[in-house]
DNA sequence: ATGAAAGCGCTAACAT
DNA sequence: ATGTTAGCGCTTTCAT
């Protein structure tokens, strides 16, 4: 800028105020310096900037990775949750910076927000980590994550309405005649849970309960689901129809149960959750909940934008809808 | 900092100094500030160390998306990329700024680094966007684009090597029995490109030529394959084999096959590139020529880094692999 | 309409 | 071992 200005002749305060265009300067100093800075690929300088007005306009997004499995998250739908997140985030001037972050040790997401770095923090997947969440946020870092509303909870939580979500699938599959419907999730994450309360109020409201020989246990892994479907099956239990917790997870069932000569969805239907864009593309196309990802993206921003004005944003639950395909077919009750 | 320096009754350098580690301050003096930052939930502003030291830890990733077809990236294969590029940047202690960026108007690739907001661009895709990227090096913006080498370029890429990964699949095709083999692609992208090239050079070696006929030229969207390979099959053109430049394509591809008639891969046998996870989980599993994405962002880093610091780094290309899985069949000859 | 000067939070000579 | 001071690039009050 100091070069500007002596290029210029004029002074760095002229510079500056020109550059932001300050009805102060005259319009032809003003477009004389632009002209300039232009030239010579001039921007200014935002850390500077942002230093000198106690501003900031970035927004940490942070994924949570399993330090224990080496996993590191490449689940599609939050990938796309991501994705969202970049639009939402351009679209109202805020610049996202991505971390993965050590599970295990989230207070490294406190890190971002106190050092300066972003003005808050919006965290994909709430995992089992409420207790760590309501640490930050009593910390009073600014703070939103996808997930699902938890008794006590000092963050706010955006998601879908999972019980909702877990009642629809559940629902349809019985309309479509199944009785035996298996479960494929891990009920000790948040989400999972509210989706099998889903489970069961549906099968209830047909006077059926939950069978715990119909659950599989398994973390939003494609392996663990491949396993579990399989030790099911060899296990000789009897099923016609899995409600998987998401359209990954769904994908390994219905390669098992290809593998395993369990025609879908001949023999069994599938219903898988996201509606992620391949659950139209796979053989057959997959029955899904499907989740607002592009309203995902804009309610996130829109909280945590909120919360850091200091506003108490209650926790939002985003509808849900079935995407019914071809994984799912009409049989005789 | 300045509240600590109270707190402690020293002055802000000796802060300073104690938290960045300094052998200088006693040991003693350094836990007590230490330990009055953390009860403080304080971090160093790195905004303001960033001015002082005139450095940065930032790097910004930048997915350019089009915006004519207001199309944004999903592609599962660029997520993993992005994912990729996360983890290689936390080993080495980078941040990373993500931005999309309307892919007529890359300019405000060169924005984030004039701004001072990070300290190169790593850009994810090359596209149709030669000439504009060779203005971008031109003017001094340190970048490295995930894509293919092309004459003249000014600007560093990293990629997978794309002739020989269309050898590989189009040789495997060969080698089972193939012989109509279907290009799906759009070989105005260099990537695509050189994967046909590959293609060619594979039939050229069992005294084939590439047939126009058996061309479907589709960008990297599942709708477009669908109805180009749906007017291929109308045209009643014989085929006996597709080989699809991403495993999205080959997706919809197979699905395609499927709804009009033509088993995977009893009557077509497919091959995809790519191998996103989905590919091992899809019905049937599918051939595919493996991208090494881990690599790949461990690679762009390094070039990256090379590049800040000054070295005119050279485009590499990663080694491809096929991966046989069942969408592929022995057939006679 | 423009300039001079102070200060955002930090670090690194240069004292002591 | 610690304090004083200047300055990173910018904006803004206060002068002119």
């Amino acid at each position: 800028m100091a070069d500007i200005a002596r290029l210029a002749g004029v002074s760095v305060a002229t510079v500056s105020r020109a550059l932001n265009g300050s009805e102060l300067i005259s319009k032809e100093t003003r477009e004389r310096i632009a002209e300039l800075a232009r030239s010579l690929d001039y921007s200014i300088n935002v850390s500077a900037k942002n230093l000198r007005l106690k501003q900031n306009h970035t927004v940490a997004v942070v994924i949570p990775y399993d330090k224990a499995s080496r996993q590191h998250v490449s689940d599609p739908f939050f990938l796309a949750i991501v994705g969202s997140l970049a639009d939402a985030l351009t679209d109202r001037g805020f610049d996202m910076l991505l971390s993965r972050v050590d599970a295990d040790n989230l207070d490294s997401a406190a890190h971002l927000y106190n050092s300066g770095m972003a003005i808050g923090v919006i965290l994909i997947g709430q995992w089992r980590h409420h207790d760590q969440l309501n640490q930050l946020a009593a910390r009073r870092v600014p703070i939103v994550v996808w997930g699902t509303q938890m008794p006590q909870q000092l963050y706010c939580t955006v998601g879908g309405d999972n019980v909702a979500g877990g009642q629809l699938a559940t629902r349809h599959l019985l309309e479509r005649g199944a009785r035996r419907i298996v479960f494929v999730g891990d009920p000790q994450l948040p989400e999972v849970a509210h989706r099998f309360k889903g489970y069961s109020d549906a099968l209830a409201a047909f006077g059926l309960a939950a069978d715990p020989l119909l659950a599989v246990p398994c973390p939003f892994d494609a392996n663990e689901a491949r396993a579990g479907m399989t030790r099911l099956i060899e296990s000789g239990v009897e099923f016609d129809a899995v409600f998987a917790c998401s359209d990954v997870l769904a994908s390994a069932v219905m390669q098992t149960l290809h593998l395993l000569g369990k025609p879908v969805p001949q023999s069994v239907s599938v219903v898988g959750y996201d509606d992620i864009e391949w659950a139209s593309h796979s053989n057959p196309p997959l029955t899904t909940v499907r989740q607002p990802i592009r309203q995902a993206g804009v309610e996130l921003v829109d909280a945590l934008l909120l919360t850091v004005e200091g506003a108490a944003v209650s926790p939002r639950s985003l509808p849900v809808e079935l995407i019914v395909r071809d994984s799912t077919l009409h049989r005789a009750p």
